[in-house]
DNA sequence: TAAATTTACGGGTACGTACCCGGAACCATA
DNA sequence: TATGGTTCCGGGTACGTACCCGTAAATTTA
């Protein structure tokens, strides 16, 4: 009935009038074809504008892919890193049907050595792509100098190390995200109102928080009134030194009627700010629903959290090395994740 | 060097002393298969958690899938629904390799008529899923009951039909999406301010519009402090209509300070709002970041706009059948995008 | 009990590509 | 011319599954 005309390579090799593994040589650009030969056969394959069966591809030539995933692991003192983690695995349960495998290695944000650790690990078990956060930045250097020398291809999550031969980085576009929170701020400001900007990390001369704070106080300085900003920098995560802290800046500086918390740790400042008394309580902006952001934000404690998918930060990251090393796919080189506006009404809809 | 032990339905039909051809009747709960046989097999598969190769599967049985996708065009009027055209584009895209087609219907949304026209033709096409947007309700209902009755799934997308035997819903929570843009206007609201919702639309009685009211007005009866509510619905889509009405209705009552739009036709009111003189000017929120409402966000005469993924939503919904029909997996019922609050200091990264 | 059906099952090929292997043609050297 | 080494190319099998076809066994019918 249905007049079959071979496909793909086979109608390749017919029409050139040579073997299938020659039009395979070609196909791949492997040597042992004459300039002549592959010519023709590259006439061929353009006239008929063949687009190869991956599929058939895949499944013939057996090759099983690995990609390691290296990311800070979650902890009880935050479960950021939770999303990225499902991101990942949701995409390798995807591309695992397509003979590619992920492993997830974690290591300790307190101990770059447990990052150093891990990435010996990860060259040692011979891999084709890595996804990484690069939090320790000198670690991170060292271990991606020695993936590009081998050949292999890693993206950046979250966080970016910029002028390294990275495929790709998939994270927060920082300094914007930081004018944003400006804007957000304003709607609580009166005439003469101060602003706080509450760092409470260790690692504080991360390039992180020196975007955030100067797309911030950008912000302000592109507004005709502008407003004092207070910036207090706290070193100890716990909440009695973060309290501590807090109690001294409102004490001495009543005018305060907005806070920016600079990372995912507003559920602290959410904290001293339900136990203290204003006669109206300033307005609270944060990064991230992670867990202990939730409960202060559904009672309007935290105002806005500005969140940026980590979920699909993590999905993508994988993603981006199937791309490209399944389908040759060019990727962007920094794919800049939307700057996500959550709040008491809209949480329940957001895809972390 | 490396002992293969034969993978699949190979290695299935070795354990079980039959052949390939009786392992894979059970598999497809072909008939022509003893009882005991079956359970033989069964037990085998079990056994080996035994997880069919797709790519082999496909490959073989060459089968090819072919979607239908019926939208809205895009008219100069709104390009709205370029977007979840592009998503539609990029799952094809994505999944062609894999065997499947989407073929893309349009109608008019001033036009019944063509939608019925559209579906006539999709279902003489001989199509495996539909994805649609069910735009005119009776007439939807009517196509969906002889898709249903010929076995052929489908999706719905941005609007629902409850109560009907669809594969899933994607599109936004519209009660929620009011609700959170009563939030959002209270940032502009003084104590004896009123509020303006503007409907834009000939087709005023829909679902989509009553949920969203219904949300709107929520907000404000679950606050202590309540405020006046003016609607005024303008059925005429043009400029110059809707510059009347609201020029009365800003006559009448001058204490408005918020209006809300309940579509994507915001650029209507910015434009007239542009044109007046306001001692402050009323807050602004609309929907969807269209063509013409983007100018006036960046200007800041639209303070918010409420999204919800449109182009992500045209890639799921092509998913969702994707998923269904080549992986079996169980698709979520009701799938509600994020509720998105677009400003101008975020529009950029936003992924329409 | 023999013949006619029906049921159960196995052999084998095809899908489109990857890649091994072996042979022909060509070239250089002695 | 004989020998050895390249370069170039084709045959053929494998990947894991789908499905056609043929036949032995079981069952029904005469």
């Amino acid at each position: 009935m249905k007049q079959k005309s071979p496909n793909g390579v086979k109608e390749i090799a017919r029409r050139a009038n040579v073997a299938i593994a020659t039009v395979d040589r070609v196909i791949h650009n492997r040597t042992g074809v004459s300039a002549k030969t592959r010519e023709k056969v590259q006439k061929v394959i353009a006239d008929l504008d063949y687009q190869p069966n991956l599929l058939a591809s895949r499944l013939a030539s057996g090759k099983i892919l690995t990609f390691a995933a290296l990311i800070p692991s979650v902890t009880n003192e935050t479960d950021f890193w939770d999303a990225p983690l499902r991101g990942i695995q949701r995409a390798e349960q995807e591309i695992n049907q397509y003979g590619v495998r992920v492993e997830s290695y974690f290591f300790s944000l307190k101990d770059p050595k447990s990052f150093t650790a891990q990435t010996t690990k990860i060259l040692k078990a011979g891999i084709d792509g890595v996804v990484l956060s690069p939090s320790f930045i000198s670690e991170a250097e060292l271990f991606v100098a020695k993936c590009h020398k081998k050949g292999i291809p890693f993206v950046f999550i979250d966080s970016n190390l910029p002028d390294q031969p990275s495929l790709s980085y998939i994270g927060p576009p920082l300094f914007q995200s930081g004018y944003l929170a400006g804007r957000l701020c304003t709607y609580a400001l009166k005439e003469n109102s101060t602003l706080l900007m509450v760092n409470i990390t260790k690692a504080l001369d991360s390039y992180t928080y020196k975007q955030i704070e100067k797309g911030f106080r950008a912000y302000f300085s592109d507004q005709q009134h502008s407003h004092p900003i207070l910036r207090i920098d706290i070193q100890q995560t716990d909440f009695d030194s973060v309290e501590k802290r807090l109690r001294e800046a409102f004490a001495e500086t009543p005018t305060i009627d907005a806070v920016f918390v600079t990372n995912s740790r507003a559920s602290l400042v959410a904290r001293f700010l339900e136990g203290a008394s204003f006669p109206s309580k300033p307005l609270l902006i944060g990064y991230d629903l992670v867990r202990d952001n939730k409960p202060y934000l559904a009672k309007g404690t935290i105002d806005f959290l500005i969140c940026h998918q980590p979920e699909d930060q993590g999905y993508r990251s994988v993603m981006a090395l199937y791309q490209s090393l399944v389908f040759s796919t060019k990727i962007i080189e920094e794919y800049y994740m939307p700057i996500d506006i959550v709040t008491k009404e809209n949480q329940a809809y957001y895809r972390n």
